[in-house]
DNA sequence: AATGAATGAGTGTTCATTCAT
DNA sequence: TATGAATGAACACTCATTCAT
């Protein structure tokens, strides 16, 4: 007798986020290239076949983990943080903390950061994704939020968009410590700040 | 022909470098395992063979680029700077103007910088390197400049090893921008310097 | 209970004569190595494991279609239609119409024929069969109805066995066509008989 | 120094010829997917990463084999002989003394017929090649010999298309048999003119 | 008995390296 | 010395087979 179409379902989908919640980690760490179906299938604990069981190819499944690193999740807390009536410092302070408290807590989240921001920047080449939408809009949102903060005196002066980017490589740069290195003093959101704020 | 033996020779180191600074920007640009010898030789303009030529392996000639890449030179100067009897501000913002200079016009020092960054990092994996001395060695002289601006009240408080760190690891995104994109509209002295200032 | 036991059996056979019936044309159409098993389960409509209930190996399922394909049944209507007190052309014609007739109406019939002489020939190799002994017995019967019919001046001249091959091969061809292509002017009796008959 | 360009290219062009050939008999033998690079590198000499320097993939290899076997030049040779000022019978005799020689001296000819009937029937599949138009060229100016020859009351009656469909279904039995016998009574040139010749 | 997810040996393909020229 | 064709070990991917349900 089969087994029940529901059940099989649940495994499918269980089996399908455990090979992208490791293969996120392992891409990120090792990148496109750099990463070994072979190596990836142990660390995970599964077997090759398994992976194109559910992946057509290592391109379709690193494709597939951008998607989830470009997370629009992330985005429409910007844009609704951005939206919110409060100061652009009130503003910058709550999504410092909350990427600090990310980065600290969830390795994938790092992992996600870098991931994109590398995708962004054109680091693990060759891999036609031309999809990193959201990650270019979050910087606009922080943009935004600069743009406010300059008028309300409270940030420095020059080009948002040039302070977005600034702000988000911090949060890149320590995304990076936080999946390279074991033992790190990590980054107070202060330091974060500071990127943008006004002395 | 007395002459042929050392110009022979002189043909040899040149080409040798060609292929050094080439390569520099490349595994730059791609990583070591993202860079294949058939590419970066077409790249460089030569046969894979001649490659072979003057490196024993592609990991050899990683290494080589390596060494340089972790160029003493840059240590020396680091030296030199923290012992200056100036003040420690007047120090940043010789180091950041440096940096700023070479960065603007040397495609290759931000290679250097970029590719000596991810091993400290620990990206580029599986090469037994345990050589990026120097470079840990700048953070330390960077770290002592940064102590005395704080007794000088002139920096930011904490561990100055973690702001030495910061300061360089924005040093290094604005590398990897230097490499990856074409228009970037250039971090300015003072950005870098407010990673480390007080306000 | 007392019934269901043999309700069992008999739908246990009807399930593996399916999985044979069905083989038999996709083996015959795409060869062995040509055949995947997910693609003939899919064709048959049932499992892949489905099929290993029924038989060991891909091997062996196809062993088992190879017996039904060299039929001792031909083989022994062969023996009587040679041993028939008739004249030859009567015989060849006898089994012309007989081959003609299951031809159009069985595809299952053009498939046994199609792999049969494949076998014979050599093709679909990889696979100690050494069994094809059928097929050959019947060339035998058909070189002798052939040799009565030289006697009696009605069959061309050569080695009787030759023109049994040739007799055989000719069905071989019709059995493509009609496994292959959809619409197909079909080959006459007439056709078929002159490559033995004399003009 | 490097080698001269010009022998360079000769060489290149030796291998592939070696490979195309070679792989002509392996593959007509032994069908695309019963056909392994490692197989083939090893039956041709080679390691299987030379197959790749010439050749994108086994399924191009197969394509630029088709083209081969598909030759222009057999075509020529019919469109000449169909128009020649001769009966059809002589035609006819020209032709298949033509076939004879070459299918007992070349076993790569008897490759070419059996792969391109092959994929004209639609055996080989999944290898998009819709470019067997030569062939069936070749069918239709045998068939406009047959046609004159039904004029001249040589040749049988019946669909001339149909008959120039036997007679090279009767080429391509052959081919196997050459192909796949290591001894075998060779079909007569009578035998294979009596497909469509009247009585 | 029937299923289909999981497996790993086997196959196709790539790429660092060698070597005859 | 420089070349690029040839190599084979390593890698991506497939598919016959197994097994828990």
């Amino acid at each position: 007798m089969p087994k029940s179409k529901e059940r099989c379902q649940e495994i499918r989908e269980e089996m399908r986020n455990t090979i992208l919640q490791k293969s996120l980690l392992y891409f990120a760490k090792n990148g496109f290239a750099g990463t070994k179906i072979s190596d990836l299938a142990r660390n995970i604990g599964i077997s090759q076949g398994t992976i194109y069981v559910y992946f057509e190819s290592k391109e379709e499944l690193f494709h597939e983990i951008l998607k989830i690193a470009d997370s629009k999740e992330m985005l429409t807390k910007m844009k609704m943080l951005a939206a919110m009536p409060v100061s652009a410092k009130k503003k910058l302070r709550i999504l410092s903390e909350t990427i600090w408290n990310r980065l600290a807590k969830e390795e994938t989240f790092a992992a996600m950061i870098a991931l994109s921001t590398q995708m962004l920047l054109g680091q693990n080449k060759g891999y036609s994704s031309e999809e990193t939408i959201y990650q270019s809009k979050i910087y606009k949102y922080t943009s935004d939020i600069i743009k406010q903060g300059q008028k309300e005196k409270s940030m420095a002066a020059g080009s948002s968009m040039k302070l977005a980017d600034y702000y988000w490589g911090v949060v890149y740069l320590y995304s990076l410590k936080r999946l390279f290195t074991t033992e790190y003093e990590m980054i107070s959101v202060d330091d974060l700040e500071r990127t943008v704020l006004k002395g």
